[in-house]
DNA sequence: AACGTTCTCGTAAACGTTTACAAGAACGAT
DNA sequence: ATCGTTCTTGTAAACGTTTACGAGAACGTT
């Protein structure tokens, strides 16, 4: 059928006897003579012709790319989001171009310079840390920019953020009503934007509930990795007994719910444990991982979703979005569920409605 | 720093005072006089010009991006490989553009001639299921294409595979040792390539130890996700009490576990658990489960870098690669190790070195 | 001093499209 | 029949690079 030889709009031309001009025309739907159209259809088909990607994204300046720039790829939460934005941009005609920049900043500006080079119409970023560098350059950006993430107060750039303090206040209410009072919390480095939101969310919603908050309750992870959660779980079982454990991320619970059982812990009724972020491995465990959905795929999808849209109307309002969280709660936090639940049980506990889906 | 208007090489080389030829030569590192060289750097640096990646591809024919399809976004496996891709892609000075297509071979049709729109100068591909249609399309296509996955044979592309007959190999005969008989399979699909590949691994290796084979004790979930391998070992254990299970895939192995241990088995005493792939999630679990090494990581590397090859030298001969299973042993069916393990202990057993690193 | 070689650099063509413009064809209206 | 619209289609320029070619400058050799 299609031939392997790579043909150009003036073979097809020549094959139809038509000019390039025409041939164009007809291929992109303008209106042409039904007979130079099938002249034109014929031929191409015959040729097997497909257009020149390059050639027309240097022509009418828009490559129908679209850069995703992940932090912290390996992190189940991050390829949940990957995955979402991969298929919005897809439906929306858009290929997907990642680049797993790492941790750090200086990696993102070179991504943005060399995003000036026009490879991508536009950018999806989720920066782990936030520097004014960074944000400089975010700002002269000469394209589309949508930050997944919190921006600090004045940077007027689509954005879409979790709101994890609120998300934290659904975690310690939910273990409060059972009655705990040594709520732990392990959390990732604090000098990255979730573990600082993070941490003020566990401090605050602690303060509001009037729980005491010890020092030795509280460990930061060397990063948010499951390797770096067991020792922080570790530690923090040295040197307290809580009776209950927040994790700023699945990874860290799933690592803590290891070293817990390990220990001879009972979870959920020694210690209860919740995680965040509600990926697929929270449901893996036994017991399964009560977890906060700071709702990944809808920001994912949010953020893919305001991009296009900035694309097709490059001077519409900006726009900054806040996903709602909610609270999945499994074993792990069911109290007399331990081992043996109901098969695949759910309960879904909403925070507030009114979410923005752009 | 940085202007933020778009510049182009004849505005550099009006600030310069040469023509763009020169321009051109002294950003591409060709020689050209000092007095040359310096104004033309000094023009781009002040104007921030960053060259066109569209133009600079229409010209010299290459994108320097490469794609990668993969099959199934969400099973941790290809996320794996996908993050050694992009690395090695990207240590080459290519971009890495994903295309999820799904496991529909119609779709990696598609992809294929619109990858013939030169959006890319090469494909990583990795088939679920591998159909007539999709080899010819492979074979028609104009760019190199570098086949994770076992092709057929003739079938003259770079490829690289894992050799899971081998794998399941290790797996049964580590299972055999113990003294177990009753080795339970459950496998995903048998339409898929590795479904089909890992099944017969199965049977040849129970034949080869004489272990006996009962229908009762294979089962196939419908696909390779963790939901159904919860349907799976539920039917399995429905029809018979296995001593040991291997399974086709972690997911469908950490579905087991949970299964086991909900139903009260312990693992390993009462039955003893082997996976495959040997992603993360092997030992995120309590136990942490025995798993084959199927090199994914190796093998992600070993088609990057082929795939590289072939742009260097599109004459190279074909090359197709195996790489060789490991066999990396955990709690799962470590008799004796059952909750109380040495902190992070792993062994690995080799099947056989040669591995070829392209 | 004249010549040949090498270097440097500008002119212009090319990559494969899209699209503004204009020319001609077709058609209806007067 | 003539004129004015509208429709169709070809010519050519443009997008921003890279690069073949050739002209002149610079240099060394005899």
């Amino acid at each position: 059928m299609a031939e392997t030889r790579k043909s150009t709009l003036v073979l097809v031309a020549e094959r139809a006897g038509v000019s390039i001009a025409s041939v164009s025309r007809v291929l992109n739907g303008l209106p042409a003579s039904t007979s130079v159209t099938e002249r034109v259809q014929q031929a191409a088909a015959e040729l097997g012709y497909v257009p020149d990607a390059t050639a027309r994204s240097l022509k009418v300046g828009k490559t129908e790319q679209i850069a995703l720039a992940v932090a912290d790829v390996g992190n189940p939460v991050y390829v949940a989001m990957m995955h979402e934005v991969s298929r919005v941009v897809a439906d929306a005609g858009y290929r997907l171009v990642v680049s797993s920049t790492g941790s750090d900043p200086d990696d993102q500006i070179t991504l943005l310079t060399s995003l000036n080079r026009g490879f991508a119409d536009g950018l999806i970023l989720s920066p782990l840390r936030v520097t004014e560098a960074l944000i400089d350059h975010l700002r002269a950006s000469r394209l589309p920019i949508v930050v997944i993430g919190s921006l600090p107060a004045g940077v007027d750039l689509d954005s879409v953020r979790a709101d994890s303090a609120a998300g934290m206040g659904l975690a310690i209410k939910h273990l409060a009503k059972q009655g705990r009072q040594r709520i732990a919390f392990i959390n990732g480095p604090v000098d990255t934007v979730p573990g600082a939101a993070r941490l003020s969310g566990y401090t605050l919603a602690m303060a509001k509930r009037g729980i005491a908050m010890h020092g030795d309750l509280q460990v930061n992870a060397d990063d948010f990795t499951f390797k770096a959660g067991l020792v922080a779980t570790e530690a923090l079982l040295d040197q307290a007994t809580p009776d209950a454990i927040v994790c700023a991320n699945d990874l860290l619970a799933v690592a803590a719910l290891k070293v817990l059982t390990r220990r001879g812990f009972s979870v959920p009724n020694d210690v209860a444990l919740v995680g965040m972020d509600d990926t697929d491995i929270a449901e893996l465990t036994t017991p399964s991982i009560t977890s906060v959905n700071l709702g990944s795929v809808k920001r994912a999808r949010t953020a893919a979703k305001l991009l296009i849209r900035r694309l097709n109307e490059p001077d519409a309002p900006v726009k900054q979005v806040v996903i709602e969280p909610k609270l999945t709660i499994r074993e792990s936090s069911m109290i007399g569920a331990a081992a043996t639940p109901a098969t695949d049980s759910r309960s879904v506990v909403s925070h507030s409605s009114g979410g923005d889906d752009a």
